[in-house]
DNA sequence: CAAAAAATGATGATCGTCAATCATTTTGTC
DNA sequence: GACAAAATGATTGACGATCATCATTTTTTG
């Protein structure tokens, strides 16, 4: 009924419960034979260590740190309020979550946020991983003292972080273009693809992903050439405006990246004829409304707030240097105007 | 730094940790003028009680029940085996998870199941509420002495459970009625509903957005009598089959129940001339390959491994009478060939 | 075989909370 | 002011693991 402890495992091998703490916490000086003993009983007993009782005892809480750009988007603005909400509620659980903010897209602002934490003494951190090209001294230093390392929303290389937390954005570009090809059942169309910068690679990636699959299965649509933004809403609203006006025939808009505020402008100034889909990234009051009165079709989005969650279920894991707990893979919600979640 | 303790709340609250102690667990016959005292400290100090060392303290592991319907569908099956993952994980926190199965639809086997666990003590229980109707008693009497209760997929009366945790189907139903409609591109269409029954009342949910969606927005799509297939696979080939045979001009497929074998054998063998779009719910090794293939277009699904982790973080919270951990809505997933989970 | 090295056992304090007991003080009432 | 009732304080031993210390035993080595 009850969960054996230490001691039922040190009876059951026949050691005292001193060799027994020395097998399991590895603390060596201790006969290969002992070794065997305690983990035949650790086996036979299916003993699991009660982590609670372990923490409470090393006098440790879950110290965590997040890195994130500001609020700045209204993407990172829903990360910021789903981690509030997260650590109020990990308090009893003895989680303490410090939020450190850099300026998102500068190069080294993440840097500099990251080295900043090798003075002080994480368990574990977690930042969204814009430019971490720039930023691979600091983590590296970071997880050789022992600091577990989680990166959000963009991956970078495999050896700078333990695991990453984030949708693949080429499957979500191969999703805006089935969505983009089903909406035209079949017949001729016209695309306009829009990206905040080419250079990211988040937008990258979902622009490889939507290019091969409308190449391979909707032969039907043409592209034309890819609008950048660099995510400011101005910029879209006049290009996108200038290009709606000019050519008539776009059946379709893609939007890989932010801006939408100016892209919903530019649809409403103009219209929607002859526009059979709209498809966008991510939920904000923008998309939502624009949703809901059908200036666009389609917004897909990563749940920042999942992601959040994810990654403190993770971390809080791996710090235990447990298993990642069990999860299933993020897929991107994929939100029209009648399932958009409440309030 | 680190946490205030209830000794600490007892110093600056001028009272002895026992009263402390009376005043934070209820324990009564302590004066007014002391709880007052001691709620003052508490919010001064932002007290929060370590919620690992009252439950070491208490001796106590969350004992906690999941009343699931036999693997007999996909669905349930993926839900055990969740279940099975997330249970050996959390064996260190010493959650301990007991599985009770029924015969799924068999009015009488939810109540059988749910009468056996009042001589029990568990802490928390789960139960996917179909035909919860007929377990009310239990229900009651199960809460009656202090067991959380959470009802999944399919929810109930409020008052026989804790929270509901699962999907909003009439908003599901919307949805595939959007994806049907997005697929005609304002041609006109015909379209076939198949349910398992009409007296579920998650497809009857289903069913009733979906309707009222088409309704409003696409007028150019006329729904044919709904198929009753009561689930299963042989009767949903055969009455598909004969409809698609019969006759011709038929653009959509939607299926609110389970049996999806029948209807991917059914529109392998006649071929999808004509069929603009089709849309089923649920991903199952079955509508994974169809989606692959192109038999279908889109699978809506519960993600009921999701479903499982958000029961099992949720009991865990409110057996402490702890609030419910902030979770972001539970949004089916769209899956689309594009979008589907790897392995 | 003796000395050094390695392995082990025994013990106890600690973490923060709970729960129980018993002694003492503060109330309220007639 | 006596007396009961209510409130409070003080104390203690779990809970399960960690970690350090010290004494003792076993093994290795020359």
């Amino acid at each position: 009924m009850k969960s054996p402890t230490l001691h039922d495992v040190a009876r059951l091998a026949g050691v005292s419960s001193a060799t027994a703490d020395r097998v399991l916490n590895r603390r060596g000086n201790v006969a290969e034979k002992s070794v065997r003993k305690v983990e035949e009983a650790v086996n036979q007993l299916g003993y699991v260590r009660n982590i609670a009782a372990a923490n409470l005892s090393k006098k440790r809480g879950y110290h965590l740190a997040f890195v994130l750009p500001r609020r700045s988007h209204a993407f990172f603005g829903r990360m910021h309020e789903q981690l509030q909400k997260a650590a109020l509620h990990l308090k009893s659980a003895r989680v303490s979550i410090d939020v450190i903010e850099f300026e998102a897209f500068d190069i080294h602002a993440l840097e500099a946020a990251l080295s900043g934490l090798s003075e002080t003494n994480y368990d574990g951190v977690a930042f969204v991983g814009l430019g971490q090209e720039a930023a691979l001294k600091p983590l590296e230093a970071l997880r050789a003292s022992g600091v577990k390392v989680v990166s959000l929303v963009s991956d970078g290389p495999q050896d700078c972080r333990d695991h990453y937390i984030g949708i693949d954005n080429e499957k979500a570009g191969r999703t805006a273009a089935r969505l983009v090809g089903m909406a035209h059942a079949g017949n001729i169309g016209r695309l306009i693809v829009a990206a905040g910068s080419l250079d990211a690679r988040d937008h990258s990636d979902r622009i490889k992903g939507f290019r091969a699959v409308l190449k391979r299965d909707f032969p039907n649509i043409e592209i034309t050439p890819v609008i950048e933004t660099m995510d400011q809403p101005r910029q879209m609203r006049e290009l996108l405006s200038e290009r709606l006006r000019n050519d008539a025939g776009n059946t379709a808009i893609y939007n890989v990246g932010s801006g939408n505020e100016g892209l919903v402008d530019a649809i409403r100034m103009n219209g929607r004829d002859g526009l059979s889909v709209c498809v966008v990234h991510e939920l904000s009051t923008c998309t939502r409304d624009a949703l809901e009165d059908g200036t666009i079709d389609v917004a897909i989005d990563q749940r920042p707030e999942i992601e959040l969650n994810r990654a403190l279920a993770l971390l809080q894991a791996i710090v235990d240097d447990l298993p990642p707990p069990p999860a299933p893979e993020l897929i991107p919600a994929i939100y029209l105007r009648d399932n958009l979640p409440n309030e």
